[in-house]
RNA sequence: GGCGGCAUAGCCAAGUGGUAAGGCAACGGUUUGCAAAACCGUCAUCCCCGGUUCAAAUCCGGGUGCCGCCUCCA
C-alpha cells in the first residue's frame, strides 16, 4: 500500500505511514445528538468510513473511535444548546440525546456506514475529562476566573498551526466578541464551568458544572487511544475552534502529538447555497430517507467529489450518484444470476482472472492510494462494467468476487 | 482583513507533460401507422496574460471570477 493523504497540518499530501505497524488507529469527530444529523456531518463520517474501509482492504487492522457528545454546552447567550433543542420536543434533555443517538446509528447504517470499534458517550466519560483538567491544572496549564477554570493559551506557542493561521490573527478577528468575567485571554479555554441552573451537572474539584466545549474529546481519545495516533477526522467547520484546542490540550499532558495526519470533508452546498440554517436548506440524512433515497444512492452522492473539495449536494447531485448506483446493482445482480445453479464445466477451473479484472483493480488501488479518491475509484469500476462485452467477462464467479471485493471499499452493496 | 479551495462545451464531468473520456441536453439521420424507445452521426483552440519545455488543460509566476473557514455546529 503507497497510500498518500492531504494532511490538513501543513496541507500537503504526505506518504502514509503509521506509528504501529499493520495498525491503524483513528478518531472521528462524532455527532452532538440534539438533533437530526446534517448531510455535512455524514461526510466527514463517510470520509472516517471510507479510511477503515481501505486500510481494511489493505490488510490492516483499523481501531476507529467516535464519540457521541451528549452533554449540554452553552451557546453565546448561556443557554445549553441540548436543553433548547429537547424544549422544542417536550422531551427531557436525556430522552433527546438517547433518541437521536439511535436515529444517528440507524441512519449511518443505511448509508452502510460499519460501526466503529468505540463509541464513547461524553456523558459517561466526566470522570475522564475532570482527570483530564486535574492532570493539565498540576501542569500549571489552567487558571480559575469566576469560578470558572481555563486553559492557558499563552503557553502553547503552537496555537493556530493546524487552522494556518498565527494566534494573533485569531486574536484580532475575535477581538469585539463578549468574553465571560475573569478571562484573561481571548483564546483561553472553557475547561470546566461551575453551573447548577442547567439540567445536566456533575460534582468536581472545582464545584458542580460541567466541562468545557473541547476537553470531550481529548478525555475520550487519551482513554481509548492513549493520546497520540495515526488519523484524526472532522469536518472543515471543526478544524478552528476544537481541532486547535484538542491539539493544545492533548499535547500539553503529553508532550507528543495528539495525531500524525489530519484529515477534513470540505464544505457543503445545496443547489450551490452554503447550507446554513439562515439559507433554511440543511438537509438531514433522515429527510433524505424519509423521503425515500434509498442510503446507497445518498452515500454515493455525498462521495461523489473527493473528500476535500466543496460537495455541492441536493436533487440533482442525487440524480447523478443514482444510475451510479443502479449500474453496480444491475452488474451485481448479472453476476449472481450466472453464478446460481450447476456450475459449468468449463467454468470449473480457476485460470487467471480475466484482463479487465486487473486492469480496474490496477486503477482502483492507484485511485484509492492518491489521497482517497474515492470517486476516481468508483469511476475506474463503472467505465470497466460499461466497455465490457460479455465475452470479455471471464469467468462469472471470478467477476463476482472481484465486484463483491471493489465494494468492500465502495460500500454500494453494503 | 487573514487563510484556504476551485475554474474543461448549454449542464454534470474525466483528465496528474505527448495531438480533449463519458453522461445529460440540443441538432441531423435510420427505424416506426403516430409517438416513444433504440441505433448512427454532429457539437471544446480546457477563465485571462506571461514563463519553462521539442511538446502544457496538466508545471511555474501574475491577474480575474466564484466558493469556503475565521467561537451556535465537536
Amino acid at each position: 500500500m503507497a497510500l498518500v493523504l492531504t494532511n490538513t497540518l501543513g496541507g500537503r499530501k504526505e506518504p502514509f505511514e503509521s506509528l504501529v505497524p499493520g495498525e491503524v488507529r483513528m478518531y472521528h469527530c462524532g455527532p452532538t445528538v440534539k438533533e437530526h444529523l446534517n448531510v455535512a456531518k455524514f461526510r466527514s463520517y463517510l470520509l472516517a468510513d471510507l479510511l477503515r474501509r481501505c486500510f481494511e482492504y489493505a490488510g490492516c487492522r483499523v481501531v476507529q473511535v467516535m464519540n457521541i457528545t451528549d452533554v449540554g454546552q452553552l451557546n453565546e447567550f448561556e443557554e445549553d444548546i441540548v436543553e433548547i433543542a429537547a424544549s422544542r420536543t417536550g422531551l427531557s434533555a436525556v430522552e433527546l440525546v438517547e433518541k437521536e443517538e439511535r436515529i444517528f446509528h440507524a441512519d449511518r447504517r443505511a448509508l452502510h456506514i460499519r460501526d466503529a470499534t468505540h463509541y464513547p458517550r461524553a456523558r459517561e466519560h466526566v470522570a475522564e475529562m475532570i482527570a483530564v483538567i486535574a492532570d493539565l491544572e498540576k501542569r500549571g496549564r489552567t487558571y480559575e476566573a469566576a469560578g470558572n477554570i481555563y486553559f492557558d493559551i499563552r503557553k502553547s506557542p503552537r496555537f493556530g498551526e493546524l487552522a494556518g493561521k498565527p494566534a494573533e490573527d485569531l486574536e484580532r478577528l475575535l477581538a469585539g466578541k463578549k468574553q465571560p468575567p475573569g478571562k484573561r485571554h481571548l483564546l483561553d479555554i472553557d475547561l470546566w464551568r461551575r453551573d447548577v441552573l442547567h439540567q445536566t451537572h456533575w460534582p468536581s474539584p472545582w464545584g458542580r458544572g460541567f466541562p468545557g466545549w473541547h476537553v470531550e474529546c481529548v478525555a475520550m481519545s487519551r482513554k481509548y487511544l492513549e493520546g497520540s495516533f495515526d488519523i484524526h477526522t472532522g469536518t472543515c467547520e471543526n478544524v478552528f475552534p476544537h481541532h486547535e484546542c484538542e491539539i493544545a490540550q492533548s499535547e500539553a499532558l503529553t508532550g507528543k502529538p495528539l495525531a500524525r495526519y489530519w484529515l477534513h470533508t470540505g464544505p457543503v452546498l445545496v443547489d450551490g447555497l452554503p447550507m446554513t440554517r439562515d439559507n433554511r436548506n440543511v438537509m438531514t440524512a433522515r429527510q433524505m430517507l424519509d423521503a425515500g433515497f434509498r442510503g446507497s444512492v445518498i452515500r454515493a452522492a455525498l462521495l461523489s467529489v473527493h473528500h476535500r473539495e466543496v460537495l455541492d449536494f441536493g436533487e440533482a447531485a442525487m440524480d447523478r450518484a443514482r444510475p451510479r448506483v443502479n449500474t453496480i446493482l444491475a452488474f451485481h445482480e448479472h453476476l449472481k444470476e450466472a453464478t446460481t445453479g450447476a456450475p459449468r464445466p468449463e467454468l470449473r477451473r480457476k485460470g487467471s482472472p480475466a484482463p479487465w479484472i486487473e486492469e480496474t483493480e490496477t486503477r482502483f488501488r492507484a485511485a484509492l492510494d492518491d489521497d482517497l479518491d474515492y470517486p476516481r475509484a468508483l469511476e475506474a469500476v463503472l467505465g470497466a462494467i460499461g466497455k465490457l462485452e460479455p465475452e470479455d467477462i471471464g469467468d462469472p464467479r471470478q467477476a463476482l468476487e472481484a465486484l463483491e471485493r471493489w465494494d468492500r471499499v465502495l460500500g454500494i452493496l453494503a
